[in-house]
DNA sequence: TAAGATTTCATACTTTAGTATGAGTAGTTT
DNA sequence: AAACTACTCATACTAAAGTATGAAATCTTA
């Protein structure tokens, strides 16, 4: 955010010392007026290009971001969530007990209360609903 | 497309005329030079904002468009990418039977079809897959 | 420190998923 | 017509997933 201020700060500099180029080139007759209008063309256009890119960039990581709130309000653990996106990698419990070092009966606990906190019968339905809730990168 | 050449084409246009338009203020010295300007500067703007909204929105589009042809090259059929995208609604076997009015033992058999083709071992890794693949919406 | 939550693990069980095999039907192509 | 593909179904089997219960260790919080 403390970029985009500088940039634009000196973009808005950049534009008034054309203005008042264009003023004194008015007057002198020295600098071709041609060269100034494309010089506040490029920058205008570069200010489109970026306003734009920061807007459509918000709505792209707004999209793609997690709901932590919901994940507490779901009561989910962290391990609990270690699973869950896990499971959402296609993993069998098998593979997710040895990515995380724990026995198969863990995963299998852990699972069976994902799927009851997640309101779930069973793993490919989690992951469903977990992409609704915007809880898993997706 | 069409839509696009033609604003382009506008805007070069208008472009175009403003450039003339200011010589001539430049001779007559009827026009301030500030309203060129000002002219210049929107309208590179509003190109600047289109130009790049045309570009993120072909990345938009492209994720969460299907490839069907990398569908067929799969070699999955009709039948089975039903059973694929029900599976990735996170439905069991006997639901999807239900759904579609076959039997299970149906649904079973083009799964079997389904993990082959798509190379995985489990549904929840084909889910996956498949969205790598972008041959299911999400 | 006591209470509570989290994580871990096991055992036994039921259910679902997935494989292998064979086979019948319908539609399409050669 | 014969070959081919897609779809259907069944049976029998193995593997994985999920449930239920109990229990122990760790960690946090009141």
């Amino acid at each position: 955010m403390k970029k985009t201020v500088f940039i634009f700060g000196a973009l808005v500099l950049a534009l008034l010392t054309l203005f008042k180029l264009s003023k004194y080139s008015f007057v002198s007759g020295n600098t071709s007026i041609e060269f100034i209008l494309a010089a506040i063309a490029i920058i205008f256009f570069v200010i489109g290009v970026m306003i734009n890119r920061k807007v459509l960039h918000k709505n792209k990581t707004s999209g793609k971001e997690i709901d932590h709130k919901k994940i507490k309000q779901l009561g989910l653990s962290k391990r609990e969530y270690e699973v869950l996106c896990e499971i959402a990698l296609g993993l069998s419990n098998k593979e997710i007990a040895d990515k995380l070092f724990v026995s198969e009966s863990t995963i299998k606990t852990h699972v069976s209360n994902i799927l009851v906190k997640l309101d779930a019968k069973r793993r490919t339905q989690a992951i469903q609903i977990a992409k609704e809730l915007k809880i898993i990168p997706f």
